[in-house]
RNA sequence: GGGCGCGUAGCUCAGUUGGUUCAGAGCACCUGGUUUACACCCAGGGGGUCAGGGGUUCGAAUCCCUUCGCGCCCACCA
């Protein structure tokens, strides 16, 4: 088999990817090894990779596949989620192109049209997943509206509501007057806009006084039920039990009293809206006062909207706002800054809004999930410092509606016989409905077409939520081997923006329905930035196409290029230049592969110099993996990576293959050869998890193996003590060699040329490195020496002194020069030494460990000091 | 308004309980090098008042206070 000089990493990374699904190495079934276990966070069905993407699953394809070669049995579950609002806003979209409009359409054809357009696009996010690597168990792939899965759903419902956890309120809610549903409270975003508050004035009934309030919805005022002041507030005693009119539509109103009113802002005077302010519904409730909605579903102003019914509200309040300064009512204008609550999904300004929902109680759920993560430590949020946000959602966490106005989802399994307020029952089937309801009415006459099942889903996440043990069929199967085997699984990779969306709640599900946590740890990956820290998004165009990354650094490239900057937590600010860097990095460990297959072998003496290169990486290797091991554990694989990038690129590219190559044309020994395969080996293994393709690739190359032979399933390096001795000295080898390279650089000695060193080894250093030392810095001979060596050019390494002798002239000035400056600092050095340990309350204070280092720096420094004084007194 | 976090080299970030190994890494930059695995390369190098100020300590990037700047989360003030 020839090697190619360039590695082709489409055509690589294809064959790769098909032998692994040949020979299922990614499917798992319970067996008796130590499961390892994730769940994909689905991606909407419809959607398509993005940077957020790749991130996430680059990271979690790390994990697995490290998992693998540790042994462990790795199952990866993928699968997809149906975004109920999201996939509905587009299909309502798609069909508006189409010319249709879902309010002519029927439950059933909406569905239809629905699941059309999940089959033709659903699943096309999971194939980008492929590409790039992801080495899912593909088998067990899932739909969060798969049959089974929505039966676990259902069950879920029925269950919580039997619990009495579930039930049906009146309640205010955030309405998305564009999707036409409501919202929970997290998918409500606020932000900062510039607006106005009107100041306008009622009249008082019966008098020529007038009221001024402030409001920033002036088109309310034809909802208004009362205006309410402040019983402590002197301005306005008078007022008490006297009426108000509202402009326009000359109501008369109750001015009321209440301490809830801000004397402060203002003019000290609220109006109140109980349709359509949440506080106001809370002062509508306790005065009993009248609730009058002037809002349509899409906001768009009813009859209690007068002349200005059919119009959106924010056209009305700037036609209102004329008529009410046109006909005298409105005082003046001020610019206000304020929060506005909008719709995460399809970003219109939200209506509060009161309706009939359901919600479930979320107190005593969130419990068990809080002290999970707060007390025990069983579930592990990284890094750590999400644990203050998590508390502070849990502690203070509100009943969650789970009900929405849509289509595309898990239908609410409440059936209706009445008009009254509990006339409804809550079962799996219309059949069972039926009995239920024939029970709780006492009346056997009841028949199927009287109940009609209520037209609501539910929100998605409260199918997602169950997402690690429904893929199981944990809900509906609850002692299955499956889920007895893979549950509590080990990690969940995912952003913190979906923590309080999700993962709390799977945290609240896993113990509801299974007793125990969804999970060990969660990593909470950052959000993926351009350069300019700007948020990645289509509208801003700076989202670079997933596809066509891999296709340009290949799928090694790419994740290397994600891993390089993220830590835990961090945002990430991708650069395309961090993917050339993994490709680069890629094309580095092909070259290194192929000088070492291009060397011919003979039968040859291993030279000495060869046999330490090997045994101080042997020891690097362990050192480095330790190093790995301790990063992984804290999910810190920036770091896990970085260090295995350095110890590949610099420890043995240009360290040891630089010491064990042979002269240019000369064979190299059988044994050094099959060490350094051996160590490449050791390499491509913890190289694997984070380039599986190329690694996958010169692995085969390396020799020819079986399918139970390959990397991908083959055994993690297992960790071994090392000779921190022989690290210790080649590290003051490679500072010798540093310091030759320099002084040929210096005075631009060639390498070629071959000059003797010789050396005043007061440091007693092992002449183990000395072959070394002679090969990387073309020394043709070492000699020890006692004396300093004339006519040479002179550095020290530690309290070593070296000279090397090149044919050629001396500039003494120079050297004397050089010499005074290394004196000057030493000296400055040793002062700064001393000065420390003439402080008695330092030599008092400080622990021996660190006084007896100081009194070493003081007497290295006096060493190094004669020495140069020696050398000066030569030289002039 | 409440809470959390951050500010270290041009950029992105490490820096564990204060003290050997503390001022680091990668990238970028500068200099030199191409018949010899790799220019997607090799060798070498410069670069930081650890945001500012104050304090505790024998000793502070690290602990405390304070100022400034930035980010995130939560909260219904019209």
């Amino acid at each position: 088999m020839s090697i190619p000089s360039k590695y082709d990493a489409t055509k690589v990374e294809q064959k790769w990817y098909d032998y692994w699904m040949k020979h299922q190495y990614f499917h798992s079934k319970p067996d008796e090894r130590t499961p390892y276990t994730i769940v994909i966070p689905p991606p909407n069905v419809t959607g398509v990779l993005h940077m957020g993407h790749m991130l996430n699953n680059t990271i979690q394809d790390v994990l697995i596949r490290r998992a693998r070669l540790q042994g462990r049995n790795a199952c990866w579950v993928p699968g997809t989620d149906h975004a109920s609002i999201a996939t509905e806003a587009k299909v309502v979209a798609k069909l508006k192109e189409k010319g249709i409009d879902k309010n002519d359409l029927t439950r059933e054809e909406f569905l239809n049209h629905a699941w059309d357009w999940t089959n033709e696009y659903g699943g096309v996010i999971l194939n980008q997943l492929k590409k790039l690597g992801c080495s899912c168990d593909w088998d067990r792939t899932k739909f969060t509206l798969d049959d089974d899965m929505s039966a676990s759903v259902i069950s879920v419902f029925i269950d919580l509501y039997n619990k009495g956890l579930i039930y049906r309120g009146f309640r205010m809610v955030n309405w998305d007057p564009k999707a036409q549903t409501t919202l929970s409270d997290e998918e409500v975003i606020y932000e900062e806009r510039q607006g106005h508050l009107y100041y306008i004035e009622y009249a008082i009934e019966n008098s020529d006084e007038r009221l001024t309030i402030a409001t920033t919805r002036p088109e309310t005022i034809l909802g208004d039920s009362a205006i309410c002041i402040n019983p402590n507030d002197e301005r306005f005693t008078h007022l008490k039990g006297k009426k108000a009119i509202v402009p326009l539509c000359n109501r008369v109103i109750p001015i009321i009293q209440d301490e809830y009113v801000d004397v402060e802002f203002g003019t000290g005077c609220l109006k109140v809206t109980p349709a359509h302010d949440e506080n106001d519904k809370i002062l509508g409730d306790k005065h009993q006062l009248e609730v009058l909605d002037i809002f349509n579903a899409d906001a768009t102003l009813n009859s209690y909207g007068l002349h200005y019914e059919g119009k959106d509200r924010f056209v009305v309040r700037k036609e209102i706002s004329k008529e009410l300064e046109a006909k005298g009512f409105l005082v003046k204008t001020e610019q206000h800054m304020h929060k506005v609550g909008t719709s995460e999904r399809t970003k219109v300004v939200i209506e509060p809004r009161l309706s009939d929902q359901w919600f479930l109680k979320m107190e005593d759920l969130a419990k068990p999930a809080l002290d999970a993560v707060l007390k025990d430590e069983t579930v592990k949020l990284f890094p750590k410092k999400f644990n203050n946000t998590y508390r502070h959602w849990m502690e203070n966490i509100r009943d969650w509606n789970i009900s929405r106005q849509l289509f595309w989802g898990q239908q609410i399994p409440a059936y209706y016989y009445g008009d009254g307020k509990e006339d409804f029952v809550v079962a799996h089937s219309k059949d069972e409905a039926l009995k239920l309801a024939q029970q709780k009415t006492d009346n056997t006459s009841l028949q199927l077409q009287d109940l009609r099942q209520d037209s609501d889903v539910l929100d998605t996440w409260f199918s997602s939520w169950l997402w690690p043990i429904s893929v199981f069929d944990g809900i509906q199967n609850p002692d299955n081997e499956e889920i007895n085997y893979y549950y509590p699984t080990n990690d969940l990779v995912t952003g913190p923006d979906i923590l309080f969306f999700w993962v709390a709640r799977m945290i609240v599900a896993g113990f509801e329905f299974k007793g125990q946590k969804p999970f060990e740890n969660v990593y909470l990956t950052g959000l993926v930035r351009d350069k300019q820290r700007r948020k990645m998004s289509k509208s801003l165009g700076n989202s670079p196409d997933a596809l066509k990354l891999i296709e340009q650094f290949g799928a090694d490239g790419v994740r290397v290029g994600l891993l390089l900057s993220s830590a835990a937590g961090n945002d990430l600010l991708f650069d395309e230049a961090l993917c050339q860097q993994g490709k680069g990095f890629g094309n580095k460990i092909w070259n290194a592969f192929r000088l070492i297959e291009g060397w011919e072998i003979a039968e040859i003496e291993q030279p000495e110099y060869a046999s330490i290169a090997i045994d101080w990486y042997t020891s690097k290797f362990q050192k480095v993996l330790e190093e790995i091991e301790d990063h992984f554990g804290k999910y810190r694989l920036s770091d896990a990576l970085m260090a295995i990038y350095k110890l590949v690129w610099d420890d043995f590219c240009s360290w040891l293959l630089e010491m064990v190559k042979p002269a240019y044309g000369a064979p190299i020994d059988k044994k050094t050869h099959a060490s350094v395969v051996y160590l490449l080996e050791q390499n491509l293994k913890i190289l694997h998890p984070f380039m599986p393709f190329l690694t996958e690739e010169i692995w085969h190359f390396l020799k020819p193996r079986n399918p139970e032979e390959a990397l991908i399933i083959s055994k993690w390096p297992k960790q071994e003590s090392f000779d921190a001795a022989l690290l210790a000295e080649f590290d003051f080898a490679a500072e010798v060699i540093t310091a030759i390279r320099n002084v040929r650089k210096q005075k631009q000695i060639p390498f070629k040329t071959a000059v003797e060193l010789y050396v005043i080894n007061k440091a007693s250093c092992s002449e183990n490195f000395d072959g070394l030392i002679s090969k990387l810095g073309n020394i043709s001979r070492i000699n020890y020496t006692t004396s300093a060596v004339e006519k040479a050019f002179s550095f020290r390494v530690g309290s070593n002194e070296y000279f090397m002798v090149a044919d050629m002239a001396i500039d003494i000035e120079a050297e004397v020069a050089k010499l005074e400056e290394e004196l000057a600092y030493t000296k400055g050095f040793l002062n700064s030494v001393q000065k420390k340990l003439s402080n008695e309350r330092f030599v008092s204070n400080a622990p021996e460990q660190v006084v007896a280092s100081e009194k070493k720096k003081e007497a290295d420094a006096l060493a190094k000091i004669e020495t140069l004084e020696t050398s000066l007194k030569n030289l002039s």
